[in-house]
DNA sequence: TCCAATTAAATCGTGCACAATATAAAAGTG
DNA sequence: CACTTTTATATTGTGCACGATTTAATTGGA
């Protein structure tokens, strides 16, 4: 017993699993939107930023999902693809990609309002659990990003 | 407020971003061995198996990991070029494939033991407030794959 | 027994993640 | 002003995930 190899003693594998299995679940529902759940991240922060008038750029959708410009620049030209985003160059700093929706991009929000209603409903987990599930993740997640930059002893 | 799409109501991201940051913890640690995290989980796998004697097929994994062959098979065949497994098909089935540890692999649980330990300590998260999360998380899991076999109403 | 159905893996194609490197523009410095 | 450094994004390569299809072996009838 106790034994922290044990693969029932893994909090990361439930972790890994639960995201996989939450992410299937999102799959149809973001099919219908022609969208991946990335891709969906991806437009939640831009209709979030549209709202408050906010420029987007490449690097600010890095930080906010953390993810880096490997992942994100072949993302993001799907997206045009789509014609649900411009990508541009700013004049302004030839180096910064500004992205932004376009009025088809825009639209995609109303249809999208109801992939969370449709997902909670069919989830049949108490949404209290959840939300405090969601506090008890992002104290973690805290905790990770605060002290983790620094303190590797040995190596 | 209480906008179902902001981005920080979004359980889903949660669970996402935390899964990528406690991995990406342990990438270095699994470097060291040699291994990534999925590859990690099928040794954990093998290793528990192997103490009950019990032989392992593809499928095993599969279940246990909720992966499929199309991700387990060119996983294993990383595995076993390492020379970690052993992979060679069934006499009595020749559908099967019967995985099992080389001596290699299994000497190397030695040294994986130490990875969950440098992890917790790297966490700085309390170990009871972790397993608390643990039990949410697979509480989760039950009420998305007990109930998700049928009822989607429309569509 | 013959053959349709099922099962177990493998294969193929797409889309992330992420490390490492490259490219190019801007900022800082003597 | 030349020149190093920094910053922003793009590119390349590896390894998952997963849907869809394929291949081959086994099972289950009629």
């Amino acid at each position: 017993m106790d034994d922290l190899l044990a693969l029932d003693n893994q909090i990361c594998f439930s972790l890994y699993t639960v995201n996989r299995a939450i992410t299937s679940r999102y799959r149809p529902l973001l099919a219908e939107l022609g969208l991946t759940y990335p891709q969906y991240l991806v437009m939640l922060v831009l209709w979030e930023r549209a709202r408050t008038g906010q420029a987007t750029r490449v690097s600010d959708l890095g930080s906010r999902l953390r993810l880096d410009s490997g992942t994100l620049t072949p993302l993001l030209k799907r997206l045009a693809l789509r014609g649900l985003i411009n990508r541009e160059r700013s004049r302004a700093d030839e180096r910064v990609v500004a992205i932004s929706l376009t009025l088809q991009g825009s639209d995609l929000r109303k249809r999208a309002a109801e992939v969370p209603v449709k997902l909670l409903c069919g989830l049949d987990v108490e949404p209290e659990r959840l939300i405090a599930l969601k506090h008890e993740l992002d104290d973690v997640l805290r905790a990770i990003e605060t002290q983790g930059a620094g303190a590797v002893p040995n190596e």
